[in-house]
RNA sequence: GCGCAAGUGGCGAAAUUGGCAGACGCGCCAGCUUGAGGUGCUGGUGGGAGUAAAAUCCCUUGGAGGUUCGAGUCCUCUCUUGCGCACCA
């Protein structure tokens, strides 16, 4: 508790009234709250040892607590910042007192786009505003009294940290994944693996940026090999690879984003149309890991909604991927055309084929059309799907369109001959970009065998009123046999386990699993980021940085203008004398390249999720010159201590943020946290073991009748007091109150420094906390933090006396008031162990409020 | 369209495991206090019937039905709102 005196020095005692000189007020709290603060400063009470360090007590248990850092703005903290800030900040102070070593630390996310975008217009380097945004946050954060150990700050920006994020990302871009083993592994036993022969040479099967015909291609022995397939088929293991493909290029911002960067066709921060564009771009093999990131969801303790969201984003789908061999093409045999289905069982109904107009196979057919091509009609219908925007593309909602290609599949099961189409709601993305469409038992395709006359075949059997199209539920298979195999009478399951082993036999098809979750586009165009470890030499072959030449440091650029271009520019290119260097003087390893070889130095940078994806890590020991954490720190502050059964994954014991970073941020520190495991850099296996999401602070505002929202300042309230008569000043229209998002046009942002101003950052605090569940999103009302701020001082009175300053106590020892106050304690720690803040406050209320009546305590 | 949350007084909400619905706060009402009002103090406050005042009775957790001695809580259907995904074969 704070001192019930007011400072020896001061020479007035703030108060509220000449009667009550030390009665609780908002002047008195700005006094003694920064007093407090600084002493905690002064004396380092939060500063936490690490194993090995002085002050370190080994007895104690751990509690790694931790928010999502922010990304500091130019507008400064935003009053949902302190939200889950002061959440985690009860949690950690609440562990301290019962016993735990508690690391509860802050840093800064500080490379990202608004910088930049303002050094566009201004010319100032983003360094300079973004570490000016730094102090302010800092200095806001610091007058809320959290209890952070300040001696672990650290930001994205710092070379000392993206030293080591470069470092990461050189780990991730020497290493493969071992399918066999199913983890991780260093790219050199995979040499080693090809040079002693344990291994055949060949190109990753799992290679997304490779065709099929490539990666069918053999090699000899890994000896005989030149140089440059050698290259290429290690670049097809590495986890970090470069790929030219069509990316999800955003104009306006300049770069290209990930796929979960954009949402319906437009870009994730900024609402900016996207367009496909291809380029050369770095890659992540994230879908290696599409099993693990799904299946160790169970080791932690998420809230269910992020975990299903999660999962829904990698999106497993279980089924067969089938060949049809081609008819009809010019030029003699071709490769069979290779599609994935969940459905195998409805095979006998595949009546057509479509291929997504991105198919190679479409490419081979406009170069040698069949004579039942329209090579015009193709080609037209190609163009428009390559240059169609993602928006265009969900604007035309899902009306069905398509070409026939001229050219027939034979499908294994019926030896019919079908035809191939092309059309775009097959996607290149998904499966193999071709489907055997069975318009009987898929909507989708029900609607295009409608819309172009094709044939329907039902070969599951729909109930004896069913009305519909397209039949989806259980049912026994019909119309589904040949010589070799039937499916007649069979259930769902049944039939799809005897048609695939039907295929698997007869090599037509194998049993296949597939995934949505596609590998993690890791370059952006911009300047404000981490520089790439990677130089190219004059045949664009990739080499990388040696560690001990790492932070390789941004260079400082004259403006800040994206180059004018038709194709898609990283701004760094404009920074020549940086770009141009020496095998040598960039650091790559001799062995690799003669020192004096021209190079040139990657110039795109990386996007904004790389310096969070191990932030945590850092925390526990943030100044490591040697290694980006040290092996005994990492093993104390995320290894789980406590056999409670809690988190079984390990990792941080408590990470508060919100729930916008369910895909992003959290899926690539996942995998980022995996990789490392998997090279033993780390020792758990995911990083976060138990996560929360704070629900966001809303705002009044009020809707007119046509729900266009009016400002809050252009309201007024008539009629009976609270009875909720608002009316739009300017045109007298009644409006309704509603709760929305603060925003600036709607004039209802709250300002955390006026707040604290008007009533102290306890009050604040304790208003945030009370407002309703920690999860719950909830309405801002200024109204109801003055009954919060009577609270604390109806607190004060009761043990300081408001003419004196002296303290209080009650005449006499209570048994009632005693005992009231141990169920009072009881009930707080429970609530505060389930984040329970809104009730645990009431109790405490509930006892100030009989102790105040009893007399005191 | 699919999936996931949620719906309780005038407002924010509580009820942790099926056991007195509405704790606590705001607002409102009455009174006190201050030289005059905001952030002081005390008491009252879900709705209705009833009473001089009490007692007392009835109703109430979006709606309809069900399980149960007992339902805000469990089940079925349904409406509304919010969020997520969205041609993923």
């Amino acid at each position: 508790m704070p001192q019930p005196h007011a400072p020896a020095n001061s020479a007035a005692p703030p108060s509220g009234d000449a009667e009550h000189p030390f009665r609780y007020t908002a002047a008195l709290a700005n006094l003694i709250e920064p007093q407090w603060q600084k002493r905690w400063e002064e004396r380092g009470t939060f500063i936490v040892p690490n194993p090995g360090q002085p002050g370190f007590d080994a007895s104690r248990p751990k509690f790694f607590c931790m928010d999502m850092f922010p990304y500091p703005s130019g507008a400064g903290l935003h009053v949902g910042h302190p939200e889950g800030y002061t959440a985690t900040d009860i949690i950690s102070r609440y562990r301290r007192h019962t016993g735990f070593n508690v690391l509860h630390p802050m840093a800064w996310d500080a490379f990202g786009l608004p910088a930049e975008q303002y050094a566009i217009q201004t010319g100032v380097h983003p360094s300079i505003t973004t570490r000016k945004a730094i102090d302010t946050f800092r200095r806001q954060l610091k007058r809320f009294g959290f209890s952070y150990d300040w001696s672990r700050e650290f930001a994205t920006i710092d070379p000392d940290y993206y030293r080591w994020t470069q470092w990461i990302f050189l780990r991730i871009y020497e290493a493969w994944y071992d399918a066999q083993r199913n983890h991780a592994r260093p790219i050199n036993e995979l040499i080693a693996e090809f040079e002693s022969g344990a291994r055949g040479p060949c190109i990753n099967p799992n290679a997304a940026e490779f065709s099929n015909e490539q990666k069918a291609r053999t090699f000899g022995a890994w000896k005989s090999l030149n140089r440059q397939d050698q290259r290429t088929i290690i670049d097809s293991y590495r986890l970090a690879y470069l790929a030219q493909q069509m990316v999800n290029w955003c104009p306006k911002l300049g770069t290209a984003l990930a796929n979960e960067e954009v949402i319906d066709g437009r870009s994730e921060r900024g609402d900016f149309p996207v367009f496909r564009k291809p380029l050369k771009q770095w890659m992540f093999r994230i879908t290696a890991y599409a099993e693990r990131l799904l299946n160790d969801l169970a080791l932690v303790k998420w809230p269910e909604s992020t975990r299903v969201q999660q999962s829904e984003w990698i999106g497993r789908s279980e089924g067969a991927e089938i060949d049809f061999s081609i008819a009809g093409l010019a030029g003699g045999a071709s490769p069979p055309l290779r599609v994935f289905t969940t459905r195998p069982d409805t095979i006998f109904g595949a009546t057509f084929m479509v291929v997504a107009p991105e198919h190679p196979l479409v490419n081979e057919i406009l170069k040698k059309p069949a004579p039942a091509t329209d090579a015009a009609k193709l080609r037209a219908y190609v163009e428009a799907a390559r240059n169609k925007s993602d928006v265009d593309r969900q604007a035309e909602g899902k009306d069905k369109t398509g070409v026939f290609t001229g050219i027939y599949a034979i499908n294994p099961a019926t030896s019919q001959k079908i035809p191939i189409w092309t059309a775009d709601y097959v996607l290149m993305g998904y499966g193999t970009g071709a489907i055997m469409a069975v318009p009987g038992q898929d909507i989708r395709d029900w609607d295009f065998a409608k819309r172009f006359s094709l044939s329907i075949v039902r070969t599951v059997q729909p109930p004896k009123d069913w009305q519909g199209d397209a039949y989806l539920g259980e049912g026994p298979a019909i119309a589904s046999a040949n010589a070799e195999v039937s499916l007649n009478g069979l259930n769902i399951a049944d039939a799809k386990r005897t048609i695939i082993d039907w295929l698997e036999r007869t090599g037509c098809g194998v049993r296949r699993i597939n995934y949505k979750l596609r590998d993690w586009l890791f370059s952006r165009q911009r300047y404000w980021g981490e520089p790439f470890p990677i130089v190219f030499d004059s045949e664009g072959n990739h080499y990388p940085i040696s560690e001990k030449s790492l932070p390789l440091t941004l260079p400082e650029m004259a403006d800040y203008h994206p180059i004018e271009s038709d194709d898609p520019q990283p701004l760094l290119a404009k920074a020549s004398d940086w770009i141009k260097t020496t095998a040598g003087a960039a650091g790559v390893a001799a062995k690799l390249l003669p020192p004096n070889a021209p190079v040139k130095r990657e110039a795109n940078t990386m996007p904004g999720w790389a310096g969070s994806c191990w932030y945590y890590l850092r925390y526990c020991d943030p100044k490591n010159a040697q290694r980006f954490v040290s092996r005994d720190a990492e093993r104390y502050w995320m290894v789980s201590t406590k056999g409670d059964g809690s988190p079984h994954a390990g990792g941080v014991d408590l990470y508060i943020g919100g729930n916008e970073h369910a895909v992003l941020h959290l899926l690539y520190a996942r995998f980022w946290h995996k990789v490392l495991f998997d090279l033993g850099e780390v020792l758990t296996p995911e990083p976060f073991g138990r996560l929360f999401h704070q629900g966001m602070i809303l705002s009044y505002a009020y809707q007119r009748a046509d729900r266009s929202l009016v400002p809050i300042d252009a309201v007024e309230v008539r009629g009976e007091p609270g009875g909720g008569n608002f009316i739009e000043t300017a045109t007298g229209q009644k409006v309704t109150q509603i709760v929305a998002k603060m925003s600036k046009s709607l004039k209802n942002v709250q300002n955390p420094d006026d707040v604290i101003a008007e009533y102290g950052a306890d009050t604040f605090r304790l208003y945030e906390m009370y407002m309703g569940p920690l999860e719950a999103s909830k309405p801002w009302n200024p109204r109801d933090i003055a009954g919060c701020f009577r609270f604390l001082q109806r607190v004060w009175r009761l043990v300081v006396d408001e003419q004196t300053g002296a303290l209080r106590f009650a005449p006499s020892r209570s048994d009632e008031i005693e005992k009231h106050l141990h169920r009072t304690i009881a009930k707080v720690a429970g609530d505060i162990e389930r984040l329970a803040f809104n009730t645990a406050i009431a109790t405490m209320i509930e006892f100030t409020n009989a102790a105040t009546a009893a007399g005191g305590i």
